[in-house]
This record gives C-alpha cells, structure tokens and sequence, in this order.
DNA sequence: TTTGATTTTGAGCGACTGTTCAAGTTAAAA
DNA sequence: TTTTAACTTGAACAGTCGCTCAAAATCAAA
C-alpha cells in the first residue's frame, strides 16, 4: 500500500455541491472550485475524472441529502402529510438564508442542461426520476394510512407536490415576499387534502 | 447624415432571446451570439455596449411578447380566466416543441443570476414584479366579471398562477409526461376556480 | 462626384477556461 | 533505513472568453 487520500472526499463533494448549487455549472470555474474545496488541479482530477465528474457526484449527494433530510422529518412526525410539510417549511421559511440557493439544485439542473450537455442532462433526468418514485412511496403510505383520499394515485400527489413545490420555491426566489410563504405553504397543503 | 442601421434592431434581438434563453446568459458565448444574429463584434458592441446589454434587451423584448401572447388570447376569449387557460394550453402543450425551453426566460434568468450579477438580478427581479402586477390587473378584472370569487384578491390570484405555471413548466421540462399536460392544466384551473 | 460622418469589419488583445503532467511529497511495506 | 507505489503540487498548454479598434465600406448631403 502507499499514502491515504488526504482529503476527505465526502466533505469536499459537499462543498463543491454548495458551490455549483449557487452558481451553476458552466458558470463555476474549476479554479473556484479548487479554492473551495482546497484541492490542487491534478488532485481533483485524479479523484474526480474532470470538472463534469465532479458535479456529477455533487448532484447525486445533493439529492441523497434531501431524501435523508425528508427521512428526518417523517421520523420526527406522526403523519407522512406532516412530515412533508415540516420539510417545505424547513426548506421555504427556515433553511432560506443559509442556503446556496432557493430553488432546488436538480431544479437547476434540469434547467441549465435541458437539451444540450448529453451526460448530465441524463443524469439530472434519471435523478428527478429517482425523486419522483421516492414521493410516490410516501403518498402510498399517506393514502394507505388514510392521511389523503384515493380520488388521486400515489403518483399524481407526488406529481401535485413536486409542481407546488418547485413552483413555491421558485416564487420565493425573490426579496420582500416572506411573510407569504407561511400562508402558501398552508395553502398547498390545505389543496392537497382537498384532492 | 450617413449610413443607416443595416440590421433590423428588432429582429436581431428577437434571435438574440432565442439563444439566451435556450442556453442562459453564461453558456451564451459571443461568437455564437455572432452566428445567430450575422453581425460582427464592432457592431454588436457599437448597438448593444455589451452582451450584457444584449441580455438586457433581450430579456425585456421576452416580457413584452409574452404580455402580448396573452393579450391575443385575451382577445379571443369570452372570459378572463378562459384566456389565461389558452394562454398555458399554448405554451405548455402546443409550442412545446418550438420553444427554446420548457421554462420561462424569466424565471430562468430568475435563477441563474439570483444574488449573483447585480443588475442582471435587478432586472429579472423588476421584470418579474412587473409581470405580476399585469396579472394581477387581469385577475382583477375576473373578479369583477364573477369570473372568480372575491375569497381571495387579485394578488392572490396572480400568485397561485405563477407558482402553478412555473411549477408546471418546469415539471413538463422533461420527455416522456406529455398527455399528463391537459390533466394537469384542467386541475389547475379547476383550483383556481375553487380557491 | 466629392465629401464626411456613420457603420461594418475582423484581426487580435489580455484574461480566463478546463485540463495535463513532470516533479515533489508522503507513508506503508520490505 | 530503504524502497516504492500512491498521492499532491503548480506551472503551463491549447483553446475560448468578452471585447477593442484601426481600417474599410457605406451612403446622405453638398
């Protein structure tokens, strides 16, 4: 065997998830990068292949990271519709200011690559996809515990709470309008119960 | 006097938004910007100062032709709220496939410049404002035609239409969910008919 | 036809991009 | 202690970026 990697690679895909998060891939310099994540050139490409591998792996976290987080909240909750709607407020009202941004980052991604770059747009793809299944399983569970009617499938809650939600997010992604998340938030729930 | 503008100030700009908004204002590199509109650096400097300007212009130029999608349909409906559900018919279902992207250039631009370049933000942020505030006018106007109920104000109104559109949009920014579009679209009016 | 202000051209500037790789450093194994 | 494979470093490469400006082209006015 030889030298261990130094660096503790988790923790720098995290950073570099925050980084490309805030601003985009095209517009994250890897000379950013390298400052944020305190690696040289050659290391980050030893560990990551190219500046692509590397958002790559920092959107997979991404998405992992908010499954862990929804997995907390539903821990913490006696209800899946409770659960989903401490998450939304955490993420909307009380997560807003130390975050790299206010919309979703494989929101972003959807949105940066649509059409053009094959690789990640795939990727950002296969991911919104994975997500979608995820919510799917919790409103399954809410319809099975008779949190919410059967007039709508597992998957069309899901479909309703990802347009709501991308949509909140994005509404929010402007100064001013905070006292107006809390009734939205209420609002969207108050819909969902109604479907 | 002298020579006259050779290009069409217009046209050019129209051409311009088309490539932004497809690829975002970072991604937009210059010598594409030159391609598309046919015109050399010196002179797109001489009309524009910058391709910041060229954004500006171009992001501006994206409102007014979106204000006037509507106002066409407006038109040619016999109600507000009729209109308006046109309006999303059309751009989420029938110019799907000719549109640069599934999402709106503003709310785009809303994203990838949030925090970062000041005045690109202030602007997406001015235009947006601007756009609800023309909304809301309409959804005024719709209460007072017994379109709508009085349960909520204009403002509100325009508020769930832009997070239900957006939301909407970007879900559909995506193959394979097409015939999920009117359902959906039929749901959201459905809503907005019984908030 | 000549003039002259205006517009267009495109070579090219300096800065920055993603990436490479030879040289240096590290620490487990011998 | 020496060896050696793994890892880190950072100068530097080729390409692209936004943008400039001297020179050429253009056309209304004289």
């Amino acid at each position: 065997m030889a030298n261990k990697v130094k660096f503790e690679r988790e923790n720098v895909i995290r950073v570099a998830s925050q980084l490309f998060w805030e601003k985009g891939f095209t517009a994250t310099s890897t000379r950013d990068l390298q400052e944020a994540i305190n690696m040289r050139p050659g290391s980050i490409y030893a560990a990551f292949g190219s500046k692509e591998g590397l958002y790559s792996e920092s959107l997979k976290d991404y998405t992992v990271q908010m499954k862990s987080q929804i997995d907390g909240f539903l821990a913490n909750s006696d209800s899946v519709v409770g659960g989903l709607r401490a998450f939304v407020e955490n993420v909307i009202i009380k997560t807003k200011d130390c975050s790299p941004s206010a919309i979703c980052m494989l929101v972003k991604a959807n949105s940066e690559f649509a059409e053009k770059d094959a690789s990640l747009y795939e990727l950002s793809l296969d991911l919104s996809a994975k997500f979608e299944a995820y919510l799917t399983t919790l409103f399954a569970q809410a319809i099975k515990n008779n949190e919410l009617s059967s007039n709508l499938t597992a998957l069309e809650y899901a479909q309703f709470f990802q347009v709501q939600f991308t949509g909140l997010r994005g509404y929010f992604n402007r100064p001013g309008v905070e006292q107006l998340a809390q009734p939205m938030i209420n609002q969207m729930f108050d819909l969902i119960k109604k479907l």
